[in-house]
DNA sequence: AATTTATTTAATCAAATGATTAAAATTGTG
DNA sequence: CACAATTTTAATCATTTGATTAAATAAATT
């Protein structure tokens, strides 16, 4: 029997151990990070990292996988829930994600790295399958709202690139952002939060067509 | 007399490893490029790279520093002619854009990497200084607009983050929309083209507030 | 052709790095 | 407390990796 088995009394350790990797992996990447950096960052040896999580690769898989889910499974609710209107739901998800991404500024560009190496081992690795099943929900609100002439027949996949572009790029580029203006980060912050009201109404104008 | 510092008849070997060089270094990133792997890509020996650039870390600095000139200086250009009205500049910007990204799909990415591993490192290395004055062109044309009530009052920050993320986003999130959608490569590079005339579309209607 | 200069290579080094091991310390249990 | 199981550590290995060196080859120059 593995040690690694063991998961109910050594809580504690385990998870300091996956939040100062979590820390490490998504400010520096995989590659750049040391396991002895992870040891450091979370105050145990470096064999104890290896002992918990048996490799430096399984143990980012782990942290991975769990911002992935924080990424896509938080949506899914909002996104699939037949009762709030399409409008709702946008100004629903961009709120969601701006305040999830001022929580985790770097989560975007660590998670679009590893997307990025293997596209498929990671979407294997969650089950996004049901995703294009329970996009259903939202793909007939749009086709109404497209009959009733209340919309252009514009292609949604620029709508949906749009949505996603406007709210998470800006952290992406944040450092450059405020490096140019100057802004501290609770003023980047500020105007992100402006954004939560803005972006849902420029989608409103794209979809509307004026 | 150090040999690098022949850079004239070596002008093709040299070439090809910073060809080669860029090709991996822009696939893997810095941390995960290893030197034998340039090596092998430009099909010449290990210590030849280090021969020419003594390093692994000033080659990567080159080819960084000529990536982010392509990013930054081929827009100063169009940004600052007073020629060009602000209408005429959004179309050229982006289409020029769409073109440099269509052709060098993996630059946002690493260009965003190493930004955010040191903003300042990088700005100090290109002549990024004068972008503040040049940018008055641009900033003069928006207050006029701005006093001839023709745009609305709207943090112009706001408007420059959206063209550059309606722009570079989806380039970033290309495996994740290929992979979701089913999109070769040429299909997703046509969506791109359409973008070029959306994308400035979508901006006037932000600016014009309906 | 001879000699110098530039280019290329194979072999090797030293440090960094992921991982293991065996032992010590701690904790839980009868 | 004694004893077993779990947790933690120091020491060590084997590879990987960036870099150097000294020698071989090719090119240029006289």
């Amino acid at each position: 029997m593995k040690a690694t088995t063991g998961i109910e009394k050594n809580a504690s350790t385990e998870d300091k151990i996956k939040e100062a990797a979590s820390r490490v992996f998504t400010a520096k990447g995989y590659a750049a990070t040391r396991t002895r950096d992870i040891a450091e960052e979370s105050g145990f040896n470096l064999a104890l990292i290896n002992y918990y999580f048996r490799s430096k690769e399984k143990l980012f898989d782990i942290i991975m996988v769990e911002h992935l889910q924080l990424f896509i499974h938080s949506v899914m609710g909002i996104v699939n829930d037949p009762a709030t209107t399409l409008d709702k739901k946008l100004e629903l998800v961009i709120s969601h994600y701006i305040d999830m991404l001022i929580a985790n500024p770097n989560l975007p560009l660590f998670v679009l790295n590893e997307v990025n190496a293997d596209p498929q081992k990671l979407i294997d690795k969650i089950g996004v399958k049901q995703m294009v099943h329970e996009q259903l929900v939202i793909a007939k609100q749009w086709k109404e709202l497209v009959a009733k002439k209340k919309i252009t027949e514009i292609n949604p996949i620029h709508i949906l690139i749009n949505v996603v572009s406007l709210t998470i790029f800006p952290f992406l580029g944040s450092p450059i952002i405020r490096n140019r203006t100057g802004l501290t980060i609770q003023q980047f912050n500020a105007l992100m939060e402006e954004r939560k009201k803005l972006i849902p109404g420029w989608i409103k104008l794209m979809v509307t067509g004026n």
